[in-house]
Parts: C-alpha cells; sequence; structure tokens
DNA sequence: ATATATTCGGAGCGGTGCTCCGTTTTTCAA
DNA sequence: TTGAAAAACGGAGCACCGCTCCGAATATAT
C-alpha cells in the first residue's frame, strides 16, 4: 500500500469510528469523507461498502469475543463460562448504535464483508452451549444459532431508548432460562 | 371532508399498505405519493409524517390486539390468557417489516402518532401480566414494559431472515419462562 | 352563477449512496 | 536527477430520498 494511501486508510477509520459512535451504523459517509478530508472515491476504493467499513471498525472487537469464547472455555466452568459470555456478547454492541442489524443480516449473505467474524462468533458461542448442554448445565432444545439470535435481539433492546435500561434486567433473565 | 379529499385519502391508504407489506416501514413516500396517483402534497396533508400514516395502517390491528387482551382476560385462566396474547403480540408484526422499531421508539416519544396506540397495547397487557402475577401464575420480577421489551424483541427477530424460522419456537419458550 | 374555502400537484431544496474519470501524486528504474 | 508508469486522489454527476411551499384547480355554499 502506498504511504499516501495508509495515511488516508487510517485516517477514514479514525473518523469513522467517531462518527458511528455518534450517529449509528448509518452515518453519513459523505460526511465521514468530508471530516476526513478526502473525496468520495477515496472512502469507496478503501471501504467498497458500508459492511466493509463497519468490518474493519468492529474486527478487532469482533475477535475479541471470539478469543473470550475460547478462553473461558479453558478456564471456567460450562455453565459460568457460557453465562459471563452471553453477558459479554449483549454487552459488545453497546458502543456503537444499529450495527446488531447488520450484524443479523451478514450471519446469511455470504457475500458481506461482516459474514466472516459474525459467523466466527456464533461458532465461538455453539461451542460454549454445546459444552454446557453436555455437563447437563444447558437446556438443550437451542442451538448456536437460537443463542446468537437471543444475544442479538437483547443487543436490539439496548439501542431502543425505551427499552435500554431494562436490558441487563433481561439479559440475566434470558441467561437463567438457557441454563435452566 | 370534502369528496375528492376522501377519495385521495382511501386510496392512499390502499396503496400505502401494499407498499409497506412490499418494502416495510421505510417504504418510499414519493413512491405511493406516484401509485396512488397523487402529489407529495396530498399525502403530507393527510399524513404529515410516516407515523401517522402507519398509525392510519395498524390502528385497527392494534386495537384489536388491546382489544383481544380485555377479551382473554374475561374469559381464560390467567396463565393461558397471558400465553395466548403473547404469542399473537408476537405474531401480530409480521404483516408489516420494520414496523417494529417505529413502535418501539413511539412508547416515549408523546409526540409520535403511534404513541397512543403502542401504550394502550402495553397496558393491556401490563393488566394480563398483573392478573397472572397476582394468581401466582407468572414471576414477579418483570413489569408490563418489559413484556412488551420481549415481544418487541422477538419481533424484531422474525423480521431478520436469518432467525426468522426460530421466532416460534423461542417465543414458546421465553413464554414459558415468563408464567414460570 | 358566483364567490369562498379547500384541496391539489409538483417544482424546488438540501440531503443521501454510489460511480466514473480527468488530475495529481508517489514510486522506481534509468 | 529525471522521467515515465502505476497508483491513488477528489469531486462532479446521477438518481433517489424526505419534506415544504404556493399558484392553480376544484368542490361547495350561497
Amino acid at each position: 500500500m502506498r504511504a499516501d494511501a495508509k495515511k488516508n486508510y487510517d485516517r477514514l477509520l479514525a473518523i469513522a469510528r467517531e462518527a458511528v459512535i455518534e450517529h449509528g451504523a448509518d452515518a453519513s459517509l459523505r460526511d465521514i469523507a468530508r471530516r476526513a478530508e478526502v473525496g468520495m472515491g477515496t472512502l469507496y476504493r478503501h471501504f467498497p461498502t458500508r459492511e466493509a467499513l463497519l468490518e474493519a471498525l468492529l474486527s478487532t472487537d469482533l475477535d475479541a469475543l471470539t478469543e473470550k469464547a475460547k478462553q473461558l472455555q479453558a478456564t471456567t466452568s460450562p455453565a459460568d463460562a457460557l453465562a459471563t459470555w452471553f453477558r459479554e456478547g449483549v454487552a459488545f454492541t453497546r458502543t456503537f448504535g444499529g450495527v446488531v442489524d447488520l450484524m443479523a443480516s451478514a450471519l446469511d449473505d455470504h457475500d458481506s464483508a461482516l459474514h466472516a467474524s459474525c459467523t466466527a462468533v456464533r461458532s465461538a458461542g455453539a461451542l460454549l452451549l454445546e459444552r454446557a448442554q453436555e455437563a447437563g448445565a444447558a437446556r438443550t432444545d437451542i442451538d448456536g444459532i437460537d443463542l446468537f439470535a437471543l444475544m442479538a435481539s437483547l443487543a436490539w433492546l439496548g439501542d431502543q431508548p425505551a427499552f435500554a435500561s431494562r436490558v441487563d434486567r433481561l439479559s440475566e433473565t434470558i441467561a437463567n432460562t438457557i441454563l435452566a
């Protein structure tokens, strides 16, 4: 990558982070380019789709979530590992608003730039769930996709001002249901 | 209301119903006006906001949901009434896509045209929940807003193609958790 | 038939996502 | 150091969006 290209890439990513924190996942791309003092062409060359931009923003966090699952699996009891990771997964989306919609649609869209990261998270969670199920610590009538669905729907609740304050308690309730 | 005005009003509502079923709650208003062979001014005079248009589309269904709660309260056991109504509430959003987001934000936006209908639904559900709680049939660590939140999040799941097929089963699970 | 009150329609404004291409800048070999 | 090839740049332009505003058209009441 050419030196000036890398400079613009980094600058775009930094500005995009601010913009998405402030305005959510559908922040204006034109505004991001403007604030980064860069043309639209430059933005689109580096990030051909909105998903590509968000993937660059989220990938480290998503990978960390995947990694966290493996750590918990190695160090904690099946039930605690699942419960802790579930809470963490719901809390994750708190930084950026409206991201969970894109993650949900990325799951069954193989062409989405977010597809790989999201399926990795889902798989990591599925492993935790299966281990808990084998240990008799989690109900057996749900699977990894259900787990992701429940996490996503709670994350969506967190995006709704009317419900945000109740997410922590409801997450606890749902987590206990899964472990029941 | 003048005769031609009523004609346009009805026509707009009919076309809007088709458009929202086809494209969801953020269907193009310009396109609705075009298909109804009406100018933008006409559309905005009859429905000053998008919420107003959706309110006109949803009000009968929302009122029916509110009414259904009262019927169930009068005819069915507390537990069954709550469970049945919960399922019905989740299923309701299936007709139009993306409506649940607007309903959620309408809850704490007193100026939204959907505010009244949505709070009515919430209150009706809250009564069912309280009756079940008093009968010892429902857990007591959630309230009417939590109930609405859970219904809304499951409705949101139904809007996500990746999860839609699991909504019925997960609704059952959550309903049982509430009754537990 | 006329006058008044209503309703109509669409041009226009500022915004969006996205593409395309002439211009500029970097790089690297001669 | 220089010059040409390669790479990246930026923004004008297109089609769409929500929304407003107002002169023209139309229905109603007298």
